[in-house]
Formats: structure tokens, sequence, C-alpha cells
DNA sequence: CTCGTGACTCCCG
DNA sequence: TCGGGAGCCACGA
């Protein structure tokens, strides 16, 4: 038996498709796309493609932070940027910079409990 | 070809 | 409690 078109991607292909689900005002983790890409470790790779993809598709990768709820770029490298990108859509930081995961945390449709 | 690094995350001592 | 190392995959020098 062949495999599902969808799941023939590389890695880089799939989690592409995951950013891409996520919805405005959200936001979701590296591993949380690693995960859903296949690999719950590869979060670097998410990485790589947001860098990489971000050029040429549009991306939300703005949307993408760590497990904290926290951006991890660098100031000047996008970490403003970012938090701007997030704040028109509604998402909000606290005096921390840390976004609320019960409100903005996007929760994929897996299953239902 | 080999080595190192990267917007990360998890496990173990 | 806190720190360090390993894991994941890709790409540049």
């Amino acid at each position: 038996m062949k495999k599902s078109p969808s799941q023939e991607n590389s890695f880089h292909q799939r989690a592409v498709q995951v950013v891409k689900k996520i919805p405005r005002g959200r936001v979701a983790t590296y591993g949380q796309i690693a995960a859903l890409a296949g690999s719950p470790r590869a979060a670097r790779q998410v990485v790589r493609v947001l860098n990489t993809a971000s050029e040429k598709e549009k991306l939300p990768w703005h949307r993408v932070i760590n497990r904290e709820g926290r951006v991890v770029l660098k100031p000047g490298r996008g970490y403003e940027l970012q938090k701007a990108l997030l704040k028109d859509e509604g998402v909000v930081f606290d005096d921390n910079g840390l976004v609320d995961f019960d409100r903005f945390l996007w929760k994929p449709r897996t299953r239902k409990p």
C-alpha cells in the first residue's frame, strides 16, 4: 500500500503546511509544529523552515514562539517585528513579553476529548 | 567530505 | 532546584 500523498512530503514541506494552518490571532510553539509535522523533537528544523519559507511563501512565521510563550528572537533580529505583528492580530504580551497561552495558544483540531 | 550552528525541547544527574 | 547533554534535520564554509 502506498502512503497518503500528504504524508510523502518531507518534514520541511509538512511543517510549512502546518504553519500555514495557524489561524490569525493565535500562536503555536516550535515543538507543537514539529510534532504535527512528524517529529516532536525537530523544533529546530521548524526554525529552518520558517527562515526559508517565510522568504518565499507568506507564512505566519511570527505566530511561532517557544514553549514559554515568549518570542525567542533577539532584539534587532525580528523580535520587535514579531511582537508587532502578533499585537496587530490581537495577541497581547505581558510585561515579561509572555503570551497568554490560555487565550492565544493554537489548538490543532486533532481529536475531541 | 567533515564540522559547526540554529528563532528548540526533553530527559537525566 | 538547577544545569548540562542529547535529539532532530538542513545547510553553509
